[in-house]
DNA sequence: TTGTATGCGTTATCAG
DNA sequence: CTGATAACGCATACAA
């Protein structure tokens, strides 16, 4: 049996009182006091209840992270950044998985489930703005939206200009030299904001060119089986194209594996260019040319952001942008 | 301000304790009444405070989950059959990264932290069976192991046999006719058993063969960086190896990128193995030939486990043995 | 500076 | 089958 704040205030001589102000560091407390205490703490192997306090304070010391799957090499480096960055500031990261289920999504998010266990939620959504506006009238929860959905004010925000980001890379092929250029990624579901920007990118910068897209293929998911299978839809067409700019650096691993699978080399007779700049690319063969997102950068700020919202409910909502770079590798420049 | 137990009662003119009974599903309660208090929750949007919930019951409904890191693939794609079993018994996942940090293990394990705030643990762990039997000490939390740690009796544990899997592995390798055969993952720090276990295994099947090893390289973590570095010092060596066993896919992964490096084919000139049998390694060119583990099955039978434990604290300790299977791939086969 | 007493929202005990 | 009430362990308003 664990011993309580009562047992440590009936072994120092002192009232409950005392003994929490000495274990919240709060108040002044005299150091006569404070040892005793201290010394009852000690011989007790005390350690406060934060079950207990939660229910008192109203407060967990827990974020929740919401990402569709959790073993996306660019949702696990970014949990790691968002694990360490909340940990900096006295906060614990619990992750959930919604597995591309926007029931689940919604779920979470109303708290039909969560109440009060978190004091805050970042999201990296797949719904919409307009079903997260919806979901938000239920619940005041402390919200910063990870990703690229439109800025509306109404929901702290962080990530890359997604569209420049999509613009840059396929700047890079044009750059190249490449003009049959194709992509993938695009979402069969209308709703998803992240593709359709990528996707005006991914235009602008052809037309900056004078050059049309070859073709803008699907993907339901951003796995490497999905660049794939895309992938090899691409490769089947005539004119073949001869640079292909992913969505996300997973699809890309796939598409890699895909041209090579049809025969063909990389980037000789397609350069492929990613986003994300997982590990892995760094290492593939060839490595992966990518758009890299400070991961570090967006953990940061989205715990800073829900963490004032946390302190002040009524705090403006901010839109922080975090920088991007084109990293050309081997798989856009040959080695 | 959310509705609470005390607010349904009122609205459904009926006690706390009735309404408490509804909520849990619990007791015979007349049709009625139960209508009236479905009625009245409806309409306050009422949801039970887990954490008051807790407080008395003492159950949080939340397993810890203890990784070295979450963004080594092995663990992301673990860490996802973990929360998908759990969550299919009723249980959320909160994830801890101990980021190789032996202190934050022990801080982790002997609860100094997390006192009461989970039902129970399942520990991937660096540090020996000897540092856990002392932690276990003040300790009670239902524990499991993820891993290869030798069984004593003493704790939960899941893991492959992990002499037999490396073992395997290195027979794969003596089938193909290769003779000079080096390994990577030998940890400096002694105490690690996985890596024990491995080289156990890698040399007791070079033996069988009547060879021993070219060399056995050590791997300060299981990172790419880590396996590109061991295998850049293994090809400088005279003779060079014509395979290499790594004791897992990350290490593989750098290990295949260094050889190409160095201007050498994988498998001609020297053929690679790995394993986890992560998703990166199916897609890597060529292949990686690995040793899969049955990753939903030990985060089933780890839940399991520990469920059990907390629901019976005195049950005895399982050992509980995870199938594996040497998956041949390009990198020993060739394409 | 320290002590006393109350309540956070729930479940469980004890009556009825 | 249902109602009143006492904990769970802590933090704080109020008093001293």
């Amino acid at each position: 049996m664990p011993a309580t704040l009562r047992d440590v205030a009936e072994r120092a001589q002192v009232s409950m009182r005392t003994v929490s102000n000495v274990v919240s560091g709060y108040a002044h407390v005299s150091d006569r006091m404070r040892q005793k205490v201290l010394d009852a703490i000690a011989e007790l192997d005390y350690r406060p209840n934060p079950v207990a306090r939660t229910l008192r304070t109203g407060r967990t010391g827990m974020l929740a992270l919401v990402v569709p799957e959790i073993d996306v090499p660019y949702f696990s480096e970014l949990a790691r950044d968002v694990i360490n960055a909340a940990a900096e500031v006295g906060y614990r990261v619990m992750i959930d998985q919604t597995g591309h289920d926007h029931d689940r999504e919604r779920e979470l998010l109303t708290g039909a489930d969560r109440t009060m266990l978190f004091d805050g939620v970042l999201f990296s959504p797949l719904v919409t703005r307009g079903e997260l506006l919806a979901m938000n009238e239920r619940s005041s929860m402390p919200l910063v939206l990870l990703g690229e959905h439109e800025f509306d004010g109404r929901f702290d925000h962080v990530a890359i200009d997604n569209v420049q980001a999509a613009r840059d890379a396929t700047a890079h092929l044009i750059g190249l030299g490449r003009r049959r250029i194709a992509a993938i990624g695009a979402q069969p579901d209308e709703q998803y904001s992240t593709p359709q920007q990528r996707t005006a990118g991914f235009e602008a910068a052809l037309a900056d060119a004078g050059l049309a897209p070859i073709r803008i293929e699907a993907a339901a998911h951003y796995r490497r089986a999905d660049g794939y299978q895309a992938a090899r839809a691409l490769l089947d067409r005539d004119p073949r194209p001869d640079a292909i700019f992913c969505y996300s650096d997973l699809l890309a691993m796939g598409a890699l594996r895909a041209v090579f699978d049809a025969g063909l080399r990389v980037p000789e007779d397609v350069a492929i260019i990613g986003i994300d700049d997982i590990e892995e690319g760094r290492y593939a063969r060839p490595s992966l040319s990518t758009v890299s997102l400070d991961t570090p950068f967006i953990a940061r700020n989205a715990v800073a952001r829900v963490v004032a919202r946390i302190d002040d409910p009524d705090a403006e909502a901010a839109e922080i942008v975090a920088p991007h770079a084109v990293i050309p590798r081997e798989s856009t420049l040959g080695s």
